[in-house]
DNA sequence: ACTTTTGTGTTGCGATTGCGACATAATATT
DNA sequence: AATATTATGTCGCAATCGCAACACAAAAGT
């Protein structure tokens, strides 16, 4: 994980984030005065606020990593998804006009954000610029791969044991990287939080796990034994 | 739950679809045209089938139901939601394309369905139609919504105990229907799938509740006493 | 009208889980 | 370097839940 400790990221690196892919560097320099973006760093456990009274910004992760968090009314706190470098988070500006879902994000680590005007970002500007088709394909490539996240944490906690959760958790980190030997992205506690679960009974169940040859963990690093 | 007999729904009726709100009957006819748009009946448990190899359409629930399941590989599967009238289904083409996400269609109920191709929703066509801004932004505003309807299911089944997911998930029913009684949109089976628990278990916590004083049920019509 | 399938409701039992309490390790903060 | 905070690991106990099995009702198909 690098973190910028420059105040700008350099635009070549810019250019490697999925939702300017097949963008010129001549096109994005256009692209990022047309939708007035900025950039910021969060450290651990800041709030991010995308409101900013008259236009909605989206926030792309550049580093680190976002936590969204919803809020019911009755105070608990459930761990929606993580959000990492490159991907989308706050693009669903309908949500907060309609009804008040009561989601926020919350850095996760240090982490540098680019954030975008969201209407200017997938509507033409005036100039007609000709990336907007492309725009427009990426932002919507996003959005679908966000809503796989969500639709992965419903598959997820939908198994009715700890183990099962587990499992499933840990072969979907090892699909995303491509090995059985696995890096934790959050906290063991954050985990047990994602699988809505006790965090005392999920430590129970992995070290039986363990017991029972089925994984094998030292700190964050996990092995699947199968 | 209104089923139209005909083959093709009014256009007046169209015109009243989240989705084309904003546009004219002119317009409309062009669109659907541009689109290449179809509309299908189904029946109660029939797969709804949306790769037609070349083109990827999205569906329009006009009138009806449409669950939206996902199986792993053991050949568990799971309620992600369900599609009702006005809502999108397969808008994700990204999906399908970039891994396997294992999702299907269902009919819950007599459906009907308006098909579009979703490359010509989104994009420009060569005729640069002035209606695309307006169908741009509905259709973000309906992936938002869709977004906040596997949020709901995911702070639903995040509760430890059966009895606070039947609470939540009546609550969020009761906000829907604007009132303290409310009827299920599914079967009590397909309750238990959405919440993730035990049929039975769901049952005698239900029971356990209507003998606490919390609601009270007959068939499918809930009255929460809070 | 009959049969088949699907949905509803109930119960006992054993397994799993949440909870609370505690000790220690690791990380931030000053 | 000292202190505070957060994360990790373990355990006993009581509550909850999944499971299996059953009976009956409702709906769908013939």
């Amino acid at each position: 994980m690098i973190v910028n400790k420059q105040d700008k990221i350099k635009k070549s690196e810019l250019l490697s984030v999925p939702l300017f892919s097949g963008i010129t560097e001549n096109e994005l320099n256009q692209l990022l005065y047309c939708c007035r973006s900025y950039e910021a760093e969060y450290k651990k456990g800041d709030f991010i606020i995308l409101d900013d009274d008259k236009v909605t910004y989206v926030g792309i992760v550049l580093s680190g990593s976002v936590n969204m968090l919803k809020n019911d009314i009755y105070g608990n706190q459930t761990l929606l998804t993580y959000i990492g470098p490159g991907e989308l988070f706050g693009e669903n500006f309908a949500i907060q006009k309609e009804q008040n879902a009561n989601v926020s994000f919350v850095a996760g680590q240090t982490t540098h954000v680019l954030f975008m005007a969201a209407f200017n970002l997938i509507h033409s500007c005036s100039r007609n610029c000709t990336f907007h088709q492309t725009l427009v394909q990426n932002f919507f490539d996003l959005l679908g791969k966000k809503s796989v996240r969500l639709m992965e944490k419903i598959e997820i906690t939908s198994k009715t044991t700890i183990r099962d959760k587990i499992l499933a958790y840990l072969s979907m980190l090892s699909q995303e990287q491509k090995s059985r030997y696995v890096t934790l992205p959050i906290t063991k506690s954050e985990l047990a939080e994602y699988l809505s679960v006790n965090r005392s009974a999920m430590m129970r169940e992995l070290t039986n796990m363990r017991n029972d040859g089925l994984i094998d963990f030292d700190k964050n690093t996990f092995r699947i034994l199968i």
